[in-house]
DNA sequence: CCGCTTTGGTGACTTGGTCACAGAAGCCGC
DNA sequence: GCGGCTTCTGTGACCAAGTCACCAAAGCGG
């Protein structure tokens, strides 16, 4: 959450990941402003840090685990500035559509969540969706997008 | 560096520092398309995974280090995607004059290698660094800016 | 059915990025 | 010292993105 206001999603945690960031922070003794927010019901294991410690002198298959995690999120933000500062708004738009969609022809967002997870401004999302639909490749409903010609989106994405 | 050859600048590594990325990309076996510059004349220490490995596993100090190193760049790069996505262009490069100035009154920089920095383009830094001349902030002469008034800058930066 | 909240649409304007080009300042070989 | 190159900076026109101030429509809760 910027000063402003504005937000922006830097990534998302799947089943049998590690969120390394608090881990780390807490080691170096950072303080970083960012919010976790669990999207489904979840079930954590938090770690203490004696243990995590333990485990990392002892056990190359965590400690792989733990490096493996770490450059994973590395890499993912370094992506994350390339498409921020390089990127076209209607090309990721049509990335992430693509993205959450998970191959099904309709996604339930609103254009407020969607500039969440691109870090735009709702109005700029709005304006896109509705080019977007001019075109004939979505058609929208409130709180939905449906993916009419997911073959266009892809060829934009692609750009 | 993007597709279309824009240029950001991630990070800077100090005497001293470690740079994790390699490790971490290589423990992971994730490729970057990112480049590393030596802006000084340097004396490296590459470490053999196997050592590596031994190290984290043997010495607290040392695993100490690495989680450090790991968790400030993290912090920066979040910074970073902060900046970017939320910063106005003017203040971002009144904070990196004085940032790279470090206290001095000149600073030995074009504005290519500015846009550089703040992953904009040429003509942006061009147009800021006559606005800030306009203002009486700051001189400027071929590869050279002087700075004026610092503190102007400097509450421009804060804002 | 009536207010209230959420969501989406829009126009005017500012800022930032792109493109194309021109002029000025250094550099290099002669 | 003098041309010819390269690098650096300035500029105008234009497009893309972000901001601001609204308004209208859709749902929701009583």
């Amino acid at each position: 959450v910027s000063d402003a206001g504005r937000e922006i999603v830097l990534f998302r945690i799947q089943a049998g990941e590690s969120c390394v960031l608090t881990a780390a922070c807490l080691l170096a003794g950072q303080a970083y402003a960012a919010e976790g927010i669990a999207e489904t019901d979840i079930e954590a294991v938090a770690i203490p840090q004696e243990v995590f410690d333990d485990l990392v002198a002892r056990a190359p298959a965590f400690r792989n685990f733990v490096f493996s995690a770490y450059s994973k999120r590395m890499t993912d933000l370094f992506f994350l500035i390339d498409e921020i500062a390089f990127q076209r708004m209607d090309i990721r738009l049509a990335q992430k559509l693509l993205d959450l969609s998970q191959g099904q022809d309709s996604l339930r967002i609103t254009h407020q969540q969607l500039s969440v997870e691109l870090g735009t401004a709702r109005e700029v999302v709005s304006r896109q969706l509705l080019e977007f639909q001019r075109r004939g490749w979505v058609a929208q409903a409130r709180g939905v997008v449906m993916i009419l010609d997911r073959n266009h989106l892809i060829h934009l994405a692609a750009t």
